[in-house]
DNA sequence: CCTGCACCTTCCCATCATAGGAAGGTCAAC
DNA sequence: GTTGACCTTCCTATGATGGGAAGGTGCAGG
């Protein structure tokens, strides 16, 4: 099976294949005589397996960690579990942000007349900060991906 | 005022306050002879409207726009708002995401008993993809900055 | 006057996951 | 044998931010 194969059967661009086998994620895949990479069905299996990962929003450094787990026969459910509660708490943090977020604009557009004038108290608050959350720091950069929307013209599923 | 006190005034890192510069957020500051950058106090209230947008998750690209609007005295209010409200969807879409991938996530977690054997629930359902969020694509990357987490050791506030 | 330290300048590189494209080779069907 | 779909590698971009190097400036203390 050949990349491109590969790609719409797991769901995964092909680019994002190689750029995986590039960072050590998957192995190096075999090689035709042509050069070309060819896949088979265990390959086909971690793709997926990280796909899915993905789509839970866990980032590819922790997906490697998960890997090494699944591959394991002597894990411990325990350490997965801890994983994905310490995910899970970072997702609601982040969904709890953006919500904060919309929750205050929401409330500045609502007091907006919308009237046509140039009177405006999203503007009024842009500009002295009144009633704009402090958007507290912590979770560094890079703490987390954003929600990945990936699979465009991947097609399959 | 040079650019660490204009920095900690605003609230933004004297590193954001160039690359604003440098992509034409903020007009070119005054120079000392010396060739240091000299901020005044107007230039302080821009800085602070870009932060409490950011603060409210607007991109740098929405911000421009607002600017705009800001410094336009014939500007209509309708426009803000509708600004506003487009981006309040845009950060609920956003919640609402991260919310479904930690409910798939925390439902996993949930059944797995972490016990210390290998069975894990979480494991096999990275395998298969059962009970995993499809993760609907759209919102393009790009669409939407991640939460900004900013203001790390800029001090101020 | 010299030293030291805190600050400034520009320029380059890294992050994270992903996409786009160019230049060139391969395969299969017609 | 040509055409068109595919593959290869390599480089670049995104968005907002931080890190750091190499070198100049400003001020205070000795």
């Amino acid at each position: 099976m050949n990349i491109g194969e590969a790609s719409r059967a797991s769901g995964v661009s092909a680019k994002m294949i190689r750029h995986y086998e590039s960072i050590g994620l998957v192995p190096p895949a075999d090689r035709r005589d042509s050069g070309y990479r060819d896949y088979g069905t265990a390959d086909l299996h971690r793709l997926g397996f990280i796909r899915h990962a993905r789509d839970l929003g866990f980032s590819l450094d922790r997906i490697r960690v998960l890997l090494g787990l699944w591959s394991d026969p002597a894990r411990s459910n325990a350490e997965v579990k801890a994983i994905a509660r310490a995910h899970v708490k970072e997702l609601e943090q982040r969904a709890r942000q953006l919500n904060e977020m919309a929750n205050a604009l929401r409330s500045l557009a609502d007091a907006c007349d919308g009237d046509g004038r140039p009177d405006c108290p999203i503007i009024a608050s842009l500009e002295t900060g009144a009633n704009v959350p402090p958007c507290h720091p912590g979770a560094s950069p890079g703490a987390m991906p954003p929600p990945a929307p990936r699979r465009k013209a991947v097609a399959g599923r």
